[in-house]
DNA sequence: AAAACGATCTGAATCGTTTCAGATGCCCTG
DNA sequence: CAGGGCATCTGAAACGATTCAGATCGTTTT
């Protein structure tokens, strides 16, 4: 046995009570005492059992569970490791739709099982739409160089301040303990991609523009190819006869509160908005759209932007669209769940698909198969599940690269 | 100014190169060192504007920016804080399905939304359906007093071993750092549930038997009245005439490795398994289904036991359960996913619902209105936006506590 | 029997912050 | 002008673990 003889503590050992008061946290310092041994080895019978005795281990063990020890502290533990464990997954949309939407579901999943090999774990940093540049919960210290970090104003900084508390994502950005970050779709130049690169971790940007990275950071990109996939969901459509196309796109960027455009319905593109794309996807899939009908002697499109990616907001633009312009015959829709809510616009016009409208997603989720909607479809799973080993391959010292991953259009019963 | 008077460090600051090869990491101390303050001060800087002047403050943030260095290493502050900002999330579920299940997703959204209030992170530790016991990749340590902690064999322990590097959920609940957790759904009496009462964090409880927290936790718990909403439905249903009704249930426990039933189709219910019930929502619903079926003279309910909640898992049973038993009327589904499959089952076999066969999900997903699926509704967001409050509630103090929301059936156009 | 060895165990440094109890000046009151 | 009060800034002790270079001591090897 060890020099010292270790022997079986008392099972609720007093130990010296220092103060009565507090049940003070038990740490693995305590149970070293306890058997009078060193922290070195009781550190080692949770991470090494080959560096001692199986008989000392198994006394440290029990000793641990009979003072109420539940092993090393994770955060001590990581800290000293120098890794944290887990990933930030940035989204920049309120979350309530992030999760709301099945592709982003199945695009997590395929990255969470990924990370998981590793031990990785997910946090997940969502952004509420908080406007870009005035915030007045917190300050944004923008000095020369540009953004550096968000403090909170705790106290005499600000005279005239009682904010609501809401976090910005820049600041759960900065306060992460991750070891690198998966950006899902943000858009070009926002502040939260700002503060995830100012982290200096390394970052897999996922359908994004390529280029967005910064240079001293690693980084890695993963896309599928959007234009491709809107080509051939609008060509499906131009060659079918329609000539007047609906299209329901996906935000072009942050929300315009400058100038937002008064008095118009809802959803109305007009060019200073169309100025503020920043969304790689959107502005991929409608310039696609937008070739495809110009191939076309007489097509016209008619862009209505849907602030959020919900069925009823869809179907609300598609009611207004469809109302307004009788002539269309067809919508192209940027997501299923857009889609769906356009199926629903048709069931209360009335209108009969495909018969009287036709109507195309994108992203292909698993529950358009079974409303027979026809759809681009997107590998979103395997997106999730590259990017988690993208990322993984970026920590343990790979090179970044870029994959563009492909679509296509399943064509079923919803277009004709 | 300050006494020391700080000025200005020169940009890229050689400052007696320690080791020239490696670029080592930017501390709060360098900072510190490269200004002639504390590191009190530079820490002042980031997290109490007011404990020092603007001047120097401005120039602390600045040199920050200068030297690459992004704030406080988060891993440190939360070590020395005793706060990991982040709540673990674990579901006793494979990830896949766990963000393919629109509830779950509904679920985690009302979650995070609340949490992030207080700037909370989520954590997600899903936990890939590991058989409990056998696990040739780790040994849990099961001495007398129950599951202590799984180790990793790294070397000699055990010598035949080249096992898979899947890291079981249990590791990954002990080493997560969180402040707390939600177990959303787990089996009872699972390993998994045993780890997160082991690590002596507060555990928010969802859809579990009253009762499943230990002693000396701080635990809180939320569910809905699930025999409420299902018996609803059955009655339903029976009130329409309907007397042979099949059941999709949803899992009853954890997959059975020894006495699988053999020769038997996919999902058959014996006495054996269903002594594993272990969900609690299962068990209950189930319950429900047969008292009001008891209630009615010749009423007879076909349970089918769903491995996976997928449509296409449900499809493959009600196909099996149709065609066996024609004269069943009506299907009785523990979730919406699951009902979707059995919509597209009878589609399949050319059924016309509800003229031939009826169809009742449970949860009142969203896209359910959309289908015109009747459905129990829980209010699932909502469950989650609790589940956060209890958390937080827990974390800052509060007393346990115990929940349950209402559920009511929305009768549509799927049953009659 | 000396030397080399392997198995076990230990001491002390370190990871990067935060915090708390002061120091230090400075200005203002009485 | 002494003393109180305020605004700034600092030193040093934590936070809870991991790691690395030994120390120690029976066992083999030559």
């Amino acid at each position: 046995m060890a020099p010292a003889s270790p022997r079986p503590p008392s099972p609720p050992p007093p130990d010296a009570a220092p103060a009565p008061g507090l049940p003070r946290r038990v740490t693995l310092k305590d149970i070293a005492r306890a058997l009078k041994v060193s922290p070195a080895t009781v550190s080692n019978a949770y991470n090494r059992p080959d560096q001692l005795s199986p008989g000392l281990r198994a006394l440290i063990l029990d000793t641990a569970r009979t003072l109420g020890y539940s092993g090393p502290d994770p955060l001590a533990s990581s800290l000293r490791r120098g890794r944290a464990g887990a990933a930030g997954v940035v989204y920049d949309a309120t979350l309530s739709y992030a999760f709301a939407d099945p592709a982003a579901s199945l695009f997590l999943g395929g990255l969470a099982r990924t990370l998981e090999e590793q031990s990785l774990g997910l946090l997940l940093i969502p952004s509420p739409h908080t406007p870009s540049h005035p915030n007045p919960a917190s300050r944004t210290d923008l000095n020369s160089a540009g953004l550096h970090r968000t403090v909170p104003n705790t106290a005499a900084t600000n005279a005239t301040e009682t904010a609501p508390k809401i976090i910005p994502a820049v600041t759960r950005v900065q306060s992460a303990s991750v070891d690198g970050f998966i950006v899902y779709s943000a858009s070009n130049g926002s502040d939260l991609l700002r503060a995830v690169m100012g982290r200096g971790l390394p970052v897999v940007l996922v359908d994004q523009s390529p280029g967005s990275g910064a240079a001293h950071i690693r980084t890695a990109q993963i896309g599928i190819d959007d234009a491709g996939g809107a080509r051939e969901a609008a060509r499906h459509l131009l060659e079918h006869g329609h000539c007047a196309i609906g299209v329901l796109s996906l935000e072009f960027g942050p929300p315009d509160r400058a100038t937002p455009p008064i008095g118009q319905p809802r959803g109305t593109v007009t060019a200073a908005r169309e100025a503020q794309m920043s969304y790689h996807s959107t502005s991929e899939r409608l310039r696609a759209y937008r070739e495809a009908a110009l191939k076309v002697d007489g097509a016209a499109l008619h862009v209505m932007e849907a602030q959020d990616n919900t069925p009823q907001e869809a179907e609300t633009l598609a009611l207004e669209l469809l109302r307004s312009r009788p002539e269309i015959t067809a919508l192209l829709c940027m997501s299923d769940v857009l889609a769906q809510g356009a199926l629903s616009a048709a069931r209360t016009l009335g209108l009969h698909v495909p018969g009287r409208l036709s109507v195309v997603g994108y992203d292909d989720v698993p529950s358009s198969a079974a409303l027979g909607l026809s759809s681009v479809h997107q590998p979103t799973a395997q997106k999730g599940e590259l990017a988690g080993r993208a990322l993984l391959e970026l920590l343990s010292g790979g090179a970044a690269r870029a994959l563009t991953l492909p679509t296509r259009l399943m064509v079923r019963g919803s277009s004709g």
